[in-house]
DNA sequence: CAAATCAATCGATAGACATCTAATTAGATG
DNA sequence: CATCTAATTAGATGTCTATCGATTGATTTG
């Protein structure tokens, strides 16, 4: 087994190790909401649910948007699949590390580890690369009214304005009387 | 979210939440060890080892087998793959919990919740159920030397040698040259 | 700017737990 | 039965961490 996959599952496990931990991604998982509210659900202190809050940020599992003085917190779904994918793949533990492609390293530049979109690329080929990933974020099927689209974007980067003119742009979102939607990957407009 | 649902995620995961437990599942899932070798392994005393194992078993991820004053240790794959299935499943988490069924409860009569089997059930339609069981023991598709075999169905109950006949008449095993193999369901003789 | 709100950080404390040594149990063997 | 081997149990210890109160920081509003 390679020692960091067996430490990055490790670090999974103890973050679900706690039962706080463990029912405030249940809640998450819900829809996003604020720490006073998760410190009232868990009938535990603001301060002690910040700190769950920053285990779960570290390792990508959720994210920030912050709107006044309130700070919404939610769910990564992508970031939570990804990990059970890696549980259930026994095999995976064994094989040698997939070499890094060139597009994990344009998201390793640009995004930080927590999710936080550092800089939009002025390369449209990085940029495309970063969109991509952006509408992973979305679901397919679903329906999006523009404030959930902007709160979904604003997770990662401020500009959720020229970031959703972008998807649209690209063809993997698209719009109708203010409901956005994720377009199948078939229909992208790349290169 | 189901109180019982999380409890037992939550035993999950603090179970795998430990650099040394989750060692010990890697190596465990390769082939069965004694607890020497596991210690030897791990770089720690046995007494540390033997605790480890006893809070695996605890939660049916592993079971035991004794030949002579040695103790054989394995993986419960069946159990892990239970579990994995249990975390992809968000959905399931809120479900209501489904009505336990005829065979559920003859499971829960004859199998302690380590996996040690009480007894054989006289009665041909619960034997049939454990023969069931105990046949998912055994991959599909693989052969197994009759010793294997012996040690796999000694993990749950003493007395293989009646148990492996039993498997072959219901038509769930079958065996050429001493060599055993797991049959598809179609063919079982059940009733 | 002052006051209010929401959240993060700091420092302290109590409880959980991983690990060890020492003692005990259980099985095998002469 | 005495002895040897393998493993578990008991007890002790040090480390980690979940939680809290108090303080500080950031943002909005009067």
């Amino acid at each position: 087994m390679p020692e960091s996959h067996l430490q990055a599952l490790l670090a999974f496990f103890k973050a679900m190790s706690n039962e706080s931990r463990l029912r405030l991604v249940g809640l998450l998982s819900e829809r996003e909401r604020s720490v006073q509210e998760l410190a009232e659900l868990l009938d535990l202190k603001e301060p002690t649910v910040s700190h769950h809050l920053a285990v779960l940020k570290e390792l990508g599992l959720v994210t920030v948007r912050a709107a006044g003085t309130t700070r919404w917190h939610a769910l990564d779904a992508q970031a939570l699949e990804a990990m059970n994918r890696a549980l259930l793949e026994p095999a995976a533990a064994l094989a040698p590390p997939a070499a890094e492609s060139w597009e994990d390293k344009v998201l390793a530049t640009f995004v930080e580890p927590d999710g936080t979109l550092k800089l939009i690329p002025a390369s449209r080929r990085k940029r495309t690369v970063i969109l991509k990933w952006l509408t992973a974020k979305f679901q397919d099927g679903r329906r999006y009214p523009e404030a959930e689209v902007n709160a979904t974007i604003q997770r990662h980067h401020w500009d959720s304005a020229t970031l959703r003119r972008e998807l649209i742009g690209a063809g993997m979102m698209a719009r109708h009387d203010n409901v956005y939607w994720r377009m199948p990957a078939a229909d992208w407009r790349l290169g």
